[in-house]
DNA sequence: TTATTTGCAAAAACTTTGCTGATAA
DNA sequence: TTATCAGCAAAGTTTTTGCAAATAA
């Protein structure tokens, strides 16, 4: 499990994050600290954060994937007016499936719950276009 | 609602899918009929049956948007194998959401529930990658 | 020392779009 | 008749990858 600079900057940068940010945003912001940093070093250190379980990687609609330096399995919200994603107290597991016997023939690994909407402050100003 | 010879023969073909398949299956197949169609025009169509409320567009991870005709709120599983994704029979909904006071303040319009891990004949033949 | 990682740039993968001719109503 | 749609090809967006130099262990 080797540590490098880019690494350690990337992790931290998204553990500051909320909002579940795409890998463009934290190019953009790991870029301050190490200026010449690429954008596919990025991608690559994002999947190896989610292959050491160290981050989860969200494809919750829309065109980019957004990552969480929270692993736990929880539910978000996204609004399809201005793609902000947040999280959901949410309950859910495996038990939600109701037929066993199919559960038996299969591996279940995880799940993912979405919830998608207007949020509060689009709510406040109509006008804005959906993205998706 | 304009119907034309295509936007006729994609919501067929959608139809007879039970494995949310995506725009270039669609277009492989529509083209056995239509050997003309572009794969714009499959994508246009896609998009415009689930505006239409006709259709739903699944983002299960992975790399490609996938279609399904049946627009009830379910659940899917997706094998991290081979990629299929198939019907799960849960039950879910907003009332997932334990925060009342979270979801006064936000416009709920949908949810989407997904499963994922091995599937049964991926969990037979052992040794293929897994996808995403 | 050496296997792994980086930066860079090019390519890949998926989807959207501009334009002109065709077509449904 | 006319607003909408199709086909085509080009472009857009997001992500991945090959390679030579750099680096962590």
């Amino acid at each position: 499990m080797r540590v490098t600079k880019q690494r350690e900057i990337i992790l931290e940068q998204l553990k500051t994050h909320k909002d579940h940010p795409s890998a463009d945003i934290i190019y953009d912001e790991v870029r301050g600290v190490l200026s010449n940093i690429s954008l596919g070093t990025v991608y690559r250190n994002l999947e190896w954060l989610v292959a050491k379980n160290l981050a989860q990687k969200i494809n919750i609609g829309c065109s980019k994937a957004r990552f969480d330096a929270d692993i736990s399995m929880h539910a978000h919200f996204r609004c399809i007016k201005c793609d902000a994603v947040e999280d959901v107290d949410a309950v859910f597991g495996f038990d939600l499936i109701k037929d066993k016997d199919w559960m038996q023939e299969r591996l279940l690994k995880g799940a993912s719950l979405e919830f998608y909407g207007i949020c509060g402050s689009c709510l406040a100003k109509e006008g804005a276009d959906e993205t998706c």
